[in-house]
DNA sequence: TGAATTTGACCTGC
DNA sequence: GCAGGTCAAATTCA
């Protein structure tokens, strides 16, 4: 037992460091992008590629770490099923909105949910919008406990919420733990511009964001969805449909709306071919070809992992 | 003035 | 009975 306790710390650890280290890589791209280093538009120094390789490679190396720490982290104990038929029997429990407004706090007390977690220095914008409801003393630990529920909880329904806590051993660290996913369709700033049809760049998928770092507000952007929809070729395009599926976030648990759940288990990149390929630990079916032309490398790079 | 946050009370699970 | 999660009135903020 104390040894699994261990191992998840140990994990915990790596995926944080792994976190900082892509963390830094991007803010590496980012001051070579403010200094002309790498100009997607008006690209004529010729080591530019090779930088731009060279940073693409850093990314990608965390990320496919963070994917493989990620898959063997999330914890779906418990299926939607046995969600939704715990959570009847708590509504059942609640009459009526009547009797909810006199017995104040009949609430649907979450008992085992889907969750991830992630440490960062600072608590990190994923991109949706939260609202905090609650801020609890923690036994045995210094620093309360902030319990944060989606904005469009009540407008939209969206269940998820997340709690930031932080660390007691390491006070410069939160570490924020997710429960449910977004139903909502409504996700901060994602302003992913796709330029992946760049004839100079047949090979290459070039990305830029109205947004700088480090505000992660594409992390959601969902590019696990089946895509099932035509390749878009607008980067506004894309943004709306970044907007519509943000009901699938990526790592967390599985979507509702989705039959293509995303666990996966494997994600390669093949720039010559444009595609990303996703493998998924479900059925065979899950295995997801994905036209990169209607994802965006970024995507990737930003996913609340961990 | 509406939205967000704070905070004590209430409720549930163990 | 205790600890933790949520509610909602009060307060603060933009």
């Amino acid at each position: 037992m104390e040894n699994i306790e261990n191992l998840a710390h140990g994990r915990g650890k790596v995926i944080g460091e792994l976190l900082r280290g892509r963390e830094l890589a991007n803010q590496l791209r980012h001051i070579l992008n403010e200094s002309g280093d790498i100009d997607h538009n008006n690209n004529t120094d010729s080591t530019t590629p090779y930088a731009e390789n060279l940073l693409k490679e850093v990314l990608m190396t965390f990320t496919n770490s963070l994917l493989f720490l990620n898959n063997n982290n999330l914890t779906s104990d418990v299926s939607d099923a046995q969600l939704a038929k715990s959570e009847d029997s708590l509504e059942s429990n609640c009459k009526s909105t009547s009797i909810v407004k006199e017995r104040r706090g009949c609430y649907k007390r979450r008992k085992v949910s889907q969750t991830w977690e992630n440490e960062s220095e600072k608590p990190v914008d994923d991109g949706h919008q939260w609202r905090k409801y609650g801020q609890k003393k923690i036994l045995h630990i210094d620093f309360p406990r902030n319990y944060y529920r989606c904005t469009h909880k009540y407008d939209q329904g969206c269940k998820a919420t997340k709690q930031v806590q932080q660390i007691q051993e390491d006070p410069l660290l939160h570490k924020t733990t997710y429960y449910g996913h977004h139903t909502c369709s409504a996700i901060q700033n994602p302003e992913i511009i796709v330029d992946s049809l760049s004839p100079t760049h047949h090979s290459s998928m070039f990305l830029s964001f109205d947004n700088s770092f480090p505000t992660p507000t594409k992390q959601d952007c969902p590019f696990l969805s089946t895509s099932s929809h035509p390749s878009s070729t607008s980067s506004s395009v894309k943004r709306e449909e970044c907007k519509e599926e943000i009901v699938n976030p990526p790592p967390p648990p599985p979507p509702p709306s989705s039959s293509h759940n995303d666990y996966l288990s494997g994600l390669t990149f093949d720039d010559s071919e444009k595609h990303v390929t996703l493998s998924s630990t479900l059925d065979s079916h899950d295995h997801l070809g994905v036209n990169i032309s209607d994802i965006s490398y970024d995507d990737v790079l930003n996913w609340p992992l961990s």
